[in-house]
Parts: C-alpha cells; structure tokens; sequence
DNA sequence: ATAGTGTCTATAGTAACTATAGGGTCAAGT
DNA sequence: ACTTGACCCTATAGTTACTATAGACACTAT
C-alpha cells in the first residue's frame, strides 16, 4: 500500500540503529510515524531527513538537548539566525576546552609513563607516581574523558 | 576515643564529594572503613592515601574499572610491572585518538560556523548544511564528545 | 531542651543509548 | 496449510560515574 520504508531500512540509510530510532521517537525528537495494519512504522522521506539533522549533529558532537533546540529553530525560518549561531559557537568552545584538557593529560600520562623502565610493581615508578604525586586536581579532566 | 578523621573531612582534604566516597565503598573500590558507636565512618591514613589514589587516576581519565585494575595491580609489587605500563599506555593511545577525533570535530564545526553571514533562520547555512550536508560518519564523534 | 550541622541508608535520576525478554508479522518455501 | 526465518513490536533493565532527594539519626553548642 504504502511506498514508505521500514524502520529496518530508515536505519541502514541513515546509519542509526534501530533502537536508537525509536529510542529518538520516544524522547520525542522523531514525530511517531504512521503504521502499518500489523503495527509497524512506516516512515517517508521527511522522517528520513529529520533523522539526518540529528545523527548529523550527534556527529558534530551536540548534545540531544542541542539538537532539539536546533531542531526548534530549525522550524522558525523567519526569525533571526543568531541563535544557531550561538549554538554552534559555544558548542566550539566547548570542544576547544576540552582538546585543551586532553592534551594536558596526554602530557601528563606520557610523563608517568615514561617513568616505567620494566621491573618489578613494587619498584614501578607508575604506580608510586599515581600513589604520591601531590594532589592538585586537573580541572576538567575527570568531564573530558567520559566514555571513547 | 579515635583519631581518625569523618567522611566530611576526608572529602575536603581529597577534593571528593562525601557521596561519591561512599560511592567508592560500595562498588569495592574504597574499602569499608571502621565506625564510630554512632555509625559514623571513621578513615585512617590508608584510607585517604587510597582515595588519593584514585582520584588522582580518575583526574587522569583512567576509567573506574581501569582505577580497579591499577589498584589490584599496585598489591601484587613482585609482578612484572609491564601491566601496568600497557594500562597507561593504553590509555594514552585513547587519549590522543579522541584528541584527534575532536579535533575533527574542531574544523567541521568551524567551516560550519563561518557559513552563519546573519539573518533570518529561513536562510541559514547552518541549518542547511545540518539538513543536507551528505551524510558521512565522523567515527568516534559522537563517543568522543560525550559531556563536558 | 533545642537548633544546627553532619552523618546514615535507600532510592531514583542523569545522557544516550544498548541489551534482553517475550511476543507478533510477513514473505517464501514445502 | 504449515513452518522457517527475518523482521518488527513493547516494556524493562543495564551501562558510567556519579548526583540528588527523602527521611531519620548523631553530635555539638547554647
């Protein structure tokens, strides 16, 4: 009857999983598409496009909530763009902080590691680093390394 | 009676919130410490010198489970130290690949950020380029940026 | 006695999914 | 008609490393 596609098929297109779809319209960032008489969802092209913004935007590194507001803005064609712009600028900065703090710690962890010169853990300079070094902490370190 | 110190002190002299030790003590990183008559936990040297352990692995991005790891490691001090030098290069080796994955990241999102000349949403090469930009991966995006 | 601070446990919430259980649908083959 | 297999459905729980909340108990100072 209908020439939409599957949710199968939307995720193969759109490199998304198929949870993570429904996952999508469940929170509400995908309106919930038609169905099928056996329930299934059938999705049509507009669907497909809204799923490209967000995995789009996923991929950038924007957080759902961004996404959301860009999304939100995304429908108001008429008002000025300073908005996304804004989005987008801070969204920048955030990631310029946090190559910042990494490369602080990738310094910070070449430095320990050149410290290990075989032998025995009892003798491991990594380890005794870890355990005494004074403790000052590295400012958003702890946030930048969550998950990879 | 005991000299040790409350849970309340041994947070301020870590920079550690007291739920997060207590967090510590029930997922068995932190071992469960005496008490007073009044339930109170009481901490000692070790203690604190154990909590700075793994704080200061945490401020390094290492994960808890690679927290969990190092401390298994650190007991065992007859043993060859090489595990611990693959831990922290391991993890170094992550480091520098989110750093490269952000800084991806980094130019994509400026060129897109230099589309942005002003004006009404309707017009806006942000969310043009968010909507039809042809879809590629960035691998390692969306896990690289995760919180901040 | 009482007020204020600190501590206790247990539970639920966060982000952005992922995994699992237990079932229904559909097209093709026998 | 029946069965197989691939796909789809819902609902719930798990992931990381905490954070927040509720309601009760302990301790100190007045």
């Amino acid at each position: 009857m209908s020439n939409g596609t599957s949710i199968g098929d939307l995720a193969k297109a759109t490199g998304t999983k198929v949870v993570t779809i429904r996952y999508y319209e469940k929170i509400g960032l995908l309106p919930e598409p038609p169905r099928t008489r056996g329930n299934y969802r059938i999705y049509e092209a507009l669907h497909r496009e809204r799923l490209h913004f967000i995995r789009r935007c996923r991929d950038l590194g924007f957080t759902l909530e961004q996404v959301r507001e860009l999304l939100d803005l995304s429908k108001r064609t008429d008002k000025d763009c300073a908005a996304v712009d804004r989005l987008a600028l801070d969204h920048l900065a955030e990631i310029e902080r946090k190559i910042a703090d990494l490369k602080r710690l990738e310094k910070e962890l070449r430095r320990l590691s050149e410290c290990c010169q075989g032998g025995r853990i009892g003798d491991c300079r990594i380890i005794e680093t870890l355990s005494h070094h004074e403790y000052r902490s590295l400012p958003n370190a702890r946030n930048a390394m969550k998950d990879g």
